[in-house]
Parts: structure tokens; sequence; C-alpha cells
DNA sequence: GTCTATAAGGTGATAGAC
DNA sequence: GTCTATCACCTTATAGAC
């Protein structure tokens, strides 16, 4: 068994991540994630204190995998437009593999803004290679005049809303989870070309 | 006062609105919703007979004024790029007045899926007048070959999720309230040109 | 219809044995 | 470190006076 090399913490880590992720600070239980994790209630508080704790260690995790991932792929040395290709394909098997995240973080952001603050800091991206190249294909003439926040927010909004909105969206186009990832596949494509399609002929 | 007309159900229903968009299910509290309204917390149950009940109108009355308002707007006898234009503008302009809307209603759908088919069958989005517009447009080589679902998503997706990812972006891009609405002012004219251009042209 | 008081059950947290 | 038992508080919901 993988489980017994697992330490108690570790366990009760997964387990709260999958709760949180799934209901929430506010719906989800002590009990819950300890049955989850198959350990007692108690434990929970002997490795970190409170539900909150617990919380607010689980968020900065999903946070970090969320927005620190992004920050050096968008420092790469490739074009501006083999990154904007890079950027799609990280989010959609990121968020594939964990469909629940986004809604996660975002109610979190709406509730505690402070919490976030200092990982938005260290994970800048408007110091990025990636926007040095955007404005500088502004100067040149390459690229239409657009703001770079604009080119990023078109980008997740492209991949990310879909996940927000999933069961909304499978129930609409009746798709099941095989429609669903394909599409997905004609989603990125569709988000790529677009943008740089925009981007480019103006 | 204009209060002092509307009824005692009205004022819990519009605290209870209120309430529940910021909070969610899990998280407001009666007594919360009893002092927003200004009344004794037993009139909940005397008007709602439970909390569950009182959410589950909070959320029918949102999801309706979220979904119901589109369909019509998509049956109306105008071009299918005017129609973009239609969309995006309501879409802007709803949320701009109520920006926690996309996130509650998404929260619920993701909790209860089963309470919101019945709406959506009422307002089915694949029998309007736009999507026939966009299939006939397509057989006759005026519209890029795509689904007219990716149409919709890619318009949702741009307007929607900005209101939804926030908190976010007015701290990555240091936007107070002001550069907030002259960037949705760019975001509107941006994905409406931006998918337009990727229809037509290729 | 509206209020006060209180019931009934759940939930986070801790004490203490092992 | 792990468990059982239990506390203290909170929250929904109702009973009953007015």
């Amino acid at each position: 068994m993988v489980d017994d090399k697992k330490t108690t913490e570790e366990l009760i880590f997964e387990a709260a991540l999958k709760v949180f992720q799934k209901k929430g600070l506010a719906g989800a239980r002590m009990q819950e994630i300890a049955d989850e994790a198959g350990i007692n209630k108690s434990m929970l508080h002997y490795y970190f204190r409170s539900k909150e704790l617990l919380f607010r260690q689980i968020f900065l995790k999903s946070f970090k995998g969320f927005i620190g991932s992004i920050v050096p792929l968008l420092n790469q040395e490739i074009s501006w437009e083999e990154k904007i290709h890079l950027i799609i394909e990280h989010y959609a098997a990121l968020l594939q593999r964990n469909p629940d995240l986004p809604l996660f973080i975002f109610n979190e952001l709406k509730n505690n803004p402070e919490d976030f603050i200092s990982i938005l800091k260290e994970n800048s991206v408007r110091d990025t290679l990636f926007i040095k190249q955007i404005i500088t294909g502004i100067q040149k003439g390459g690229i239409r005049r657009i703001s770079p926040q604009q080119i990023i927010v078109t980008i997740n909004s492209g991949i990310i809303f879909p996940f927000v909105a999933m069961p909304m969206i499978k129930f609409m186009a009746s798709l099941n989870d095989t429609d669903w990832d394909s599409f997905m596949e004609d989603r990125k494509r569709i988000v790529e070309e677009m943008l740089i399609k925009y981007l480019k002929e103006f």
C-alpha cells in the first residue's frame, strides 16, 4: 500500500485539500475531513491547531499551484506566440486534473483578499519577459495596441471560465465526459487562434 | 421612506438576496439576514419555513435573472453581429450592477446541479434564432466552421470571467473602481471585435 | 403578524487516559 | 501520537405570549 508510507499529517492534508476544495471553508466539516483521512478528528487539531489554520495552509498550497507555475513560463526565452500556446496548454492540463480549483480560489479571494496579496507580490506577472515582449511588439508595430493585462485576462477567461461554468455548459450542450474533453480541445485551439489573429491583424 | 411601502416578506427577500449572494448557503446566517432586513429572526421562518427554502427562492430568482434575460435577446430579429454586441452589453451592464452574481450562481450549480435543470430547459439557448443564424452563416460560407456552443462560451467567458476573478485582476493590474470601469469598457470592445473578426475572416 | 424565550442538534475544540 | 469523552458555543427552528 502506498498509504502506509504517508504520515498522518500528509493524510490529513490531502483529505483537507479534497474536502475544502469541494465544500469551501464554511461548508466543510472537520469530521468529514477526518473521515476522508481515515483518522480521528482530534488529530486535525493536534497537527493544525484549528480549522482556520488548516484551511489557510490548504488555500496557500492551492493558490501557489495555480499562480506560481505561470510566472516561470512567462519568463522563458521563446516567442510570445509560443508562450500563449504554452500558457493555454498549461492551464487546460492543470484544470483537467483539478476542475474544482478555480472556483475554490476565486471564492476565497473574494472572502479574504488580504490572504493572497503576498503571494501575488512574489509572483508578479507584470515584471515578466512576456509583458516586455508584448510591449516591444506594440512599439515595433507587430502587435495591435492593447493593454497586456487584457491579453492575460483573455487567455485566462477563455480557458479557466469553462471550468467554473462546467455544470452549466455540460448540461446546455449535452456533453458527457468524453464530449467535454473534446470540447476543451476545440476550446484551446479557438482561444489561441482567435487571440493571435486579433493581435497580429489590424 | 420607500421602505415603508415594502412588506416584511419583501424586506426579508432583499436582505436574504444580499447576504446569500455574499456568503453563500453555508456561510450565511439567518441572524445576519434578519439584522439586514431589520426584523426579527423568527419572521424568516414564518415567511419561508427554513433556511434551505429561503435560499432556494433566492437562487431561483437570481438564476432566472441571469439566464432568463438572454433567450429573448437571442431571438430578436437582428443580425448575428448586432446580437453579439447586445449580449456583451447586456451581461456587462447586469454584472456591473451585481458583481457577486456569477460566483454565487456557479457555486450553487456545482453543489446542486439538479436545482437548475428545469430552468435551463425553459430557457434553451439551443433553440434560439441566434443559433440558427450561426448555422446558416456557416452553411453559406460567411461564418467560420465552429460549434455555436463555442461562440456562446467565448462571449460568456470574455465578459463574465473578469467579474469572477475581479479581486485578482484589480490587484494584479492595480485598478481602482474607476480603472475597473474603463477596463471593462475596453474588455467589451475587445471581446466583440476579436470574436467577430475570428468568425468572419478565415 | 411580530416578538421573546428556549429547545434540539450540530460543530470546533480540548482534557486526559493510554 | 492517538484515542475517547466531553465541553462550550453556535445555529436553526419552534412554542407561546401578545
